[in-house]
DNA sequence: AAAAAGAGTACCAAAAAGGTCCAGTTTCCG
DNA sequence: CGGAAACTGGACCTTTTTGGTACTCTTTTT
């Protein structure tokens, strides 16, 4: 259905847990679990990844823990998607060269695909960390987004 | 990677080769598994799909087929998906209530994701059908989606 | 040294995706 | 009328992906 997995849910809802409170204390993978009600292996696993991807920094030993990397409104959602699930790419075609297209002039769909996704990266490049935190609103305008659609001719490079 | 499945790969595939060919003339489920080369029940399936989602229009019985239910550009690359994989909903929360999220004071990022998903669903209703047919060329201008982002000249709420 | 963290991996169960098959029905055509 | 050509509606199976847990290191502080 088109969805991000539980553990980018997971993984939103840790950052923000960890933005909302002092920006520049370092928490533990327990407190996070506690605060958050999620399980610590979870927890463990998501910030894991996080720090691996370069959105979270984490200090080993005793009186360690995790802290964001980065200010909450310079974190986007589409780089907790990537670091989480890999990068975005709406059809299998985009990641790789080996499909079938390349070899069928049928499928010349594949540039179309292309800008499908990158408009779907694009939304979710627009929103932040500081965004998704808990109490703000982010506010949509009217929704600007226009593809060149059907026949209309535009500019193009 | 948040990608769409396969079932829709194909679909589109599928529903541009209709598009592509005589707009009116009903073409039946094993032409297409031929001009698209792929399989048989496949194709039936999700030509299944399309027609019970009014994509399609399907005529039973000898010299039956399936043909467009709609010109192509006004079939949106939204229903394609929504039609072979269920509403477009990047959370679970979106689809049903009884997430924890609502007994849970901390997850208000509800309404958050809604916006997103608002933001993705908004991309995926700028594509028609026609945009995809292959040979054409979607151009996208600059990338103008501007969701109000990161504190900074945030104006207003 | 001991305790409190994170790092790295391996593992497993459940769910979803991907794909096939078959027993009906409907319609056309000779 | 009877058969062939299509769609319909399911059931079914296999493989992959998710979601989640566990266990053994290594690092750091006290």
């Amino acid at each position: 259905m088109l969805r991000v997995t539980k553990l980018t849910d997971y993984g939103v809802l840790l950052l923000s847990q960890m933005a909302d409170g002092d920006e520049r204390e370092a928490c533990t993978a327990r407190d996070l679990a506690d605060s958050t009600r999620l399980p610590l292996p979870m927890v463990s696993k998501i910030a894991k990844l996080l720090a691996h991807h370069g959105l979270l920094l984490s200090h080993r030993g005793a009186k360690g823990g995790y802290s964001l990397a980065r200010p909450a409104h310079k974190i986007t959602l589409a780089e907790i998607i990537a670091a989480l699930e890999g990068p975005i790419a709406i059809t299998d075609c985009l990641g790789h060269d080996d499909c079938r297209c390349e070899a069928d002039p049928i499928c010349s769909m594949r540039g179309n695909w292309d800008v499908v996704n990158h408009a779907v990266r694009g939304a979710l490049e627009g929103v932040t960390l500081e965004d998704m935190v808990a109490g703000k609103k982010v506010t949509v305008p009217s929704f600007p987004l226009a593809l060149a659609s059907s026949g209309s001719e535009r500019s193009g490079k």
